[in-house]
RNA sequence: GGGGGAAUGUCCCGAGCGGCAAAGGGGGCGGACUGUAAAUCCGCUGGCUAUGCCUUCGCAGGUUCGAGUCCUGCUUCCCCCA
């Protein structure tokens, strides 16, 4: 980036400040779009799965920014490539999916990104269309003849994601190889229909998007613009979104409220600022204060990440619920009723169940093997006491005040395991 | 078309004279230490109605008391020659 350049936007002097820009195709050109309010910007999501993880958040964010300032957010379905199947994960030939299956993912996170945007018919109001929209009725003779003629195979072999993928002797299809082609005509249709300029991504995608700047030219589109993020890892150096039950969902029935803001809670010292700044509204000079804290005050900070984080995706009143669930779990060791719940058949209940099974059906641990072993390194408790006997039974004289047994696994993971009559 | 290699624990990489639930990593999980952090150290890392039973080494057969290991056929991938 142009350490020089000094934005005159809202759009761009933001996401400068909060560390959004890896890399813009001309900073001087997407400012003076934006200054002048007639920014229209589109990234692309994949729908082949019914929600958007952690790992999207910087390119949704991305969007809300540019609405806040004046633009125009179009996230893009990638509803017709997801037809295709992406075939880019090494030897698997992911399964493709069904029309129902794909309709289904998109309606799910549109519900997503409705937290994150205003949808409508305005000036600055976000519009999601699909791809499959323009690319199910292209016709191979005249896309080739309008379109393919615009490609140099020779530019699309010299690309870094070519050419890492022959120099390895790995296998390339022809529909990956596509793939740029098929992006970059989304860029100038994208223009043609709403008068996008701009389009954001990750890092890894700035060739595909550089592709669909110079095939916007080609075909007589005004002049376009890339702009893209850096790739977030934590500061330990692994990728963000991922934990130990898999993927950070951001749909509540794919992961709970409190799992949502534990997540960010649980966040390294080292990664505290920089995701506030991505993952926050806060006002700069709060951050600045709260990025300051040092050693055991920084948990303060953490706090403040997860609420804000958490009220963005899910409202203000379920995060403020989640922190205080938190707060009596780990910090007044009170039972917290909030705590996420298993239903068990009364009678079964009475009738005794093995501790080892108990802990399954309420999901902490895959399987009852798990369970022995993590009973004898001591990570299962039952209303807080260590499991020392993997034969032991609960029953209803298990149930606390509360009519309900706390498991717990790890020191994070808890479950209430309630009986339904 | 001819010749030569490869496929291993359903996360990945990878060893494996005919006795194997299968070495070693990475990753992950748990424990200790802390601050619900990082770093470090220790343990674990097929399933079950469990001193036993069941299922695993590309697929299908065969040889053998016994096969990841040997034989035959097939599938997929890679390399060299054409």
């Amino acid at each position: 980036m142009s350490a020089s350049f000094i934005p005159k936007s809202d759009f761009l002097s933001v996401l400068m400040e909060r560390g959004y820009i890896h890399q813009c195709s001309d900073f001087e050109g997407v400012d003076a779009k934006a200054k002048a309010g007639e920014l229209i910007a589109y990234i692309g999501f994949d729908c082949t799965a019914s929600s958007l993880h952690v790992g999207s958040l910087v390119q949704i964010m991305m969007l809300r920014w540019l609405q806040k300032t004046g633009g125009k957010p179009v996230p893009l379905m990638g509803g017709g490539t997801t037809r295709v199947g992406d075939p880019s994960g090494k030897d698997e030939s992911r399964r493709m999916l069904s029309l129902d299956d794909i309709e289904a993912n998109k309606t799910s996170i549109k519900q997503v990104f409705s937290k994150f945007l205003t949808f409508g018919e305005a000036r600055t109001d976000a519009v999601m269309p699909d791809n499959a929209e323009w690319l199910t009725a292209l016709n191979y003779i005249d896309f080739l003849r309008d379109v393919g003629r615009h490609f140099s195979v020779n530019r699309m072999l010299s690309m870094d994601s070519v050419k890492m993928r022959l120099e390895r002797d790995q296998e390339l299809s022809f529909i990956e190889f596509n793939y740029m082609c098929l992006q970059a005509y989304d860029f100038v249709e994208l223009h043609r229909r709403y008068g996008c300029l701009l389009q954001m991504g990750g890092s890894d995608q700035w060739g595909n998007i550089v592709t669909g700047i110079d095939l916007g030219r080609r075909m007589g589109a005004p002049q376009l613009y890339a702009l893209t993020s850096p790739l977030l890892t934590t500061a330990s150096g692994a990728k963000m979104g991922k934990t130990a039950a898999g993927a950070v969902w951001l749909n509540a029935d794919m992961l709970p409220v409190y799992d949502y803001w534990q997540y960010w809670r649980n966040t390294e010292d080292a990664d505290v600022g920089r995701f506030l700044k991505l993952f926050t509204d806060l006002p700069m000079d709060e951050i600045r204060k709260l990025e300051a804290l040092a050693g055991a005050e920084i948990n303060e900070a953490k706090k403040i990440l997860a609420t804000e984080a958490t009220a963005m995706l899910h409202g203000r009143e379920l995060a403020e619920a989640a922190a205080q669930t938190a707060r009596q779990t780990f910090e007044e060791g009170s039972l917290a009723t909030s705590l996420p719940t298993v239903e068990i058949a009364a009678s079964e209940l009475a009738a005794g169940i093995g501790v080892l099974s108990a802990f399954v059906k309420a999901g902490l641990v895959p399987s009852t093997g798990e369970a022995r072993r993590q009973v004898k390194s001591g990570g299962l408790r039952v209303n807080d006491a260590p499991v020392t006997d993997e034969r032991a039974q609960l029953s209803n004289a298990d149930l606390m005040g509360e009519g309900v047994i706390k498991l717990s696994f790890g020191r994070k993971k808890h479950v209430l395991l309630a009986p339904r009559a």
